[in-house]
RNA sequence: GCCACCGUAGCUCAGUGGUAGAGCGCACCCUUGGUAAGGGUGAGGUCACGGGUUCAACUCCCGUCGGCGGCUCCA
């Protein structure tokens, strides 16, 4: 007599076993005929489950006419697709292996092995996707079978598939104490899969989908392990979400910064120079300079002291670090000090010995710095410190190289050579928490100025169960719930992850997703016992005795590479006046206006805003249309009429129309507030307080 | 680093085994126009680079470099 309880709290009872098909069906036919799967005791399953006990019991659905269907109604349609989309492949390229095809919260894939040297190509998605199409059409049942572990293994092995065979084996390591297929219609007749489920009930319920890219992975991750066929797609309830799908990620393709930097001039990366290594164009070096100047003021607020070190630093210096030899894959490979080169060359230095003595170390050379926090300590080493003095906090935007792999350069978001919005924190254990807070505190108020509120806070703590750290564990419980606490000031929600610690001390690092939808770790702030260590640093106590000062590094923003490349999706391009590289561009109706426009372009710079004019023999229009596509904020039009009252006509980024005319001093001031408030005295409130900002931008 | 795909004018892209095209941009000319593309003319390309096949390669094959999408990595 299973009691039933529902998500509204009211319950059901049933004489025997049932299915969640059922009670939806003695709820009302409608509900059962949108049936798609349900939760029971939480755990997603088939409408088709059975349910002999006690539970709680949602039901999934799947509506044709809602806006936003229930995640688990895409999980289960996704999941489901790969199926469908597994079998149409399989039915082109019989020969193709399955791997694992699970739902993603973007949508699905299925890894697959084509060993028969017939990889798959996106021109097959046409075909595919007919497939897929009759395939749905003829809205076949999911049916599960399950057979005994022992039995499911026997017939994986007979039908040879490894892969396969390796899921199995997982399942069951994972306490499975059956193994289950799906058949897309009836058994022994139509295509059937190894999957622990669930389903939605038939290919009918898959409303819409579409095959998207073709990729490649490894089985198990491993590289040096088979190299799968990725085929991505999506799948939705009906065919107008997957409409406003594609268009939101068309959409989102706009944003890329790669696409805008290069239409706005903000950065080039030049073959010549060479990959990963980005150059600052004017205009992005103007937007960078904008944005390192806040910080800057805001570090000097917070009382840092901003210092410059050089690009390299010796071998022996890095030696001390650790950075040299142990991050050897990702560093640039060392410059071997002279002398020493020519003498090796003279003794007959095969590549290969030198190669060898670099790895272990037995060169003298200097290191392209991967991380500045070595020459900072030299700093603080250079002389004794007093505990009055601490804590010390030396800031540098310090660029540092790094060699990434070569696969995963990307834009401005992954660099081989990228400038760190760095400083390193000296001072003593008690210090540690007010620390945190103050580099918190400037990351709320940078944040806060660009209206970036979508970031993720993770904090990493150590893993009791491992030896792999350095420093004592009640120094370590101390750190770790400062920033327990530090993340608490952030007003943000945040998350803990046991492990994933330095192994010199806990962190907190800030994620932000980019408009791919891919995460990218922008800044972090780490606690270290390790490096006051290795370089034996001290400071003189209350006590008179020497004791192990603490270091925080702390690069809140990341790099300016990355944050600015997330910035510009961000903006989509659009940076506030402030940030923008052309803030006001001047048009002149005429020839006939050209000194007006001169003089107004002359009062702009003289008041600090970055002005142009344009004097082109182009219609008005097309001045105001050029203009718009540089995202420029401030277009201003000049005509007869104005130079007349000494006025400008104003249009402002984001409102379609003509504001119209404002004096030229009122203008420039109000353009001036705002910029030196960072956007805080908008101009647009200064000069025409009656006019609305649209809700979108 | 690995796999797939891609590389044609400054940009976005079309194209073919017989030495190349569009739109935008640029230059010049006409136009002097009051709020999101006025008109005309013209200049620009060793078709990424290096090999090979061929009577002939931008096109086919191999390699290198670079881009893109993944995988792996990111102190």
């Amino acid at each position: 007599m299973p009691t039933i309880t529902l998500p509204d709290g009211s319950t059901r009872s049933f004489d025997g076993a049932t299915t969640p098909y059922e009670i939806a069906q003695s709820i009302s036919e409608g509900l059962a005929a949108c049936a798609i799967g349900a939760r029971i005791n939480g755990e997603l399953t088939d409408v088709t489950t059975p349910i002999t006990d006690d539970a709680e019991l949602k039901i999934v659905t799947a509506r044709k006419g809602e806006k936003k269907s229930d995640p688990d109604a895409l999980m289960l349609i996704r999941h489901s697709c790969a199926h469908v989309m597994a079998e149409a492949i399989q039915r082109i390229h019989p020969n193709a292996k399955l791997v694992y095809g699970p739902a993603l919260d973007t949508g699905f894939y299925y890894d697959i092995l084509f060993d028969d040297g017939s990889p798959l190509s996106s021109d097959e998605f046409e075909a595919i996707e007919s497939e897929m199409k009759a395939i749905i059409k003829e809205d076949r049942p999911f049916v599960k079978y399950e057979l005994p572990c022992d039995e499911g293994l026997q017939k994986l092995t007979k039908e040879g598939s490894k892969f396969k065979i390796d899921n199995a084996e997982r399942a069951i390591q994972n306490g499975s104490s059956t193994l289950s297929w799906y058949v897309t219609g009836n058994p022994n007749e139509h295509w059937e899969d190894l999957c622990k489920g669930p389903h939605v009930p038939s290919t009918g319920a898959i409303g819409a989908f579409k095959l998207q890219t073709i990729a490649s992975s490894y089985w198990h991750g491993d590289s040096d392990s088979d190299r799968l066929t990725r085929v991505y797609g999506i799948a939705f309830v009906h065919k107008k979400q997957l409409k406003s799908h594609l268009k939101l990620l068309e959409e989102a393709k706009k944003r890329d910064h790669r696409i805008i930097g290069k239409k706005l001039g903000l950065f080039h990366i030049d073959e010549m120079v060479g990959q990963g290594l980005l150059l600052w164009t004017p205009n992005g070096a103007i937007v960078r300079q904008e944005l390192q100047n806040f910080i800057a003021e805001q570090l000097r607020r917070q009382q840092y002291s901003q210092v410059f070190t050089p690009h390299i630093g010796k071998l022996d210096l890095y030696r001390t670090s650790g950075h040299y030899p142990f991050y050897q894959d990702s560093q640039y490979p060392p410059l071997i000090d002279p002398d020493q080169l020519h003498a090796l060359a003279k003794d007959g230095c095969s590549c290969g010995d030198l190669a060898n003595m670099m790895k272990d170390g037995e060169i003298e050379g200097y290191l392209l710095k991967p991380m500045n926090c070595p020459h900072h300590i030299r700093i603080f080493a250079n002389g004794q410190h007093s505990y009055r003095d601490l804590p010390i906090r030396l800031a540098e935007f310090g660029t540092v190289y790094r060699w990434e792999q070569s696969g995963e350069i990307s834009g401005m978001t992954r660099v081989r050579g990228f400038t760190q919005d760095d400083a390193h924190i000296f001072c003593t254990e008690d210090q540690v928490e007010g620390e945190i807070i103050g580099c918190l505190e400037l990351v709320n108020i940078i944040f806060d100025t660009l209206g970036m509120h979508d970031f993720t806070v993770r904090i990493g703590l150590r893993d009791a169960d491992s030896d792999k750290y350095v420093g004592d564990a009640d120094n370590w419980d101390k750190a770790e719930s400062a920033c327990r606490t530090a993340a608490g000031t952030l007003g943000v929600p945040w998350i803990e992850e046991q492990g994933e610690a330095a192994f010199y001390g806990p962190k907190i690092d800030f994620i932000v997703n980019d408009v791919i939808g891919r995460p990218w770790q922008l800044g972090t702030i780490q606690v270290d016992y390790n490096l006051p260590e290795r370089f034996n640093l001290s400071y003189i106590g209350k006590d008179g005795n020497q004791h192990r000062p603490v270091m925080i590094h702390r690069a809140p923003f990341g790099s300016m590479e990355r944050f600015i490349g997330v910035l510009i999706e961000h903006f989509a391009g659009a940076f506030p006046t402030w940030l923008a590289p052309e803030q006001v561009r001047v048009l002149a109706i005429s020839e006939k206006s050209n000194d007006y426009a001169d003089t107004v372009h002359q009062t702009l710079l003289n008041k600090d805003i970055r002005a142009s004019v344009d004097k082109s023999d182009e219609r008005i229009q097309a001045k105001i249309r050029n203009a718009a596509e540089m995202k420029i904020p401030w277009i201003i039009v000049v005509g007869p009429r104005d130079a007349e009252g000494n006025n400008v006509s104003v249009r402002m980024r984001g409102i379609l129309e003509d504001l119209g005319a404002v004096s030229l001093d009122t203008f420039a001031d109000a353009i001036s507030a705002e910029i030196k408030s960072r956007g805080n005295e908008p101009a647009l409130k200064t000069c025409f307080p009656d006019v609305k900002l649209p809700e979108v931008t």
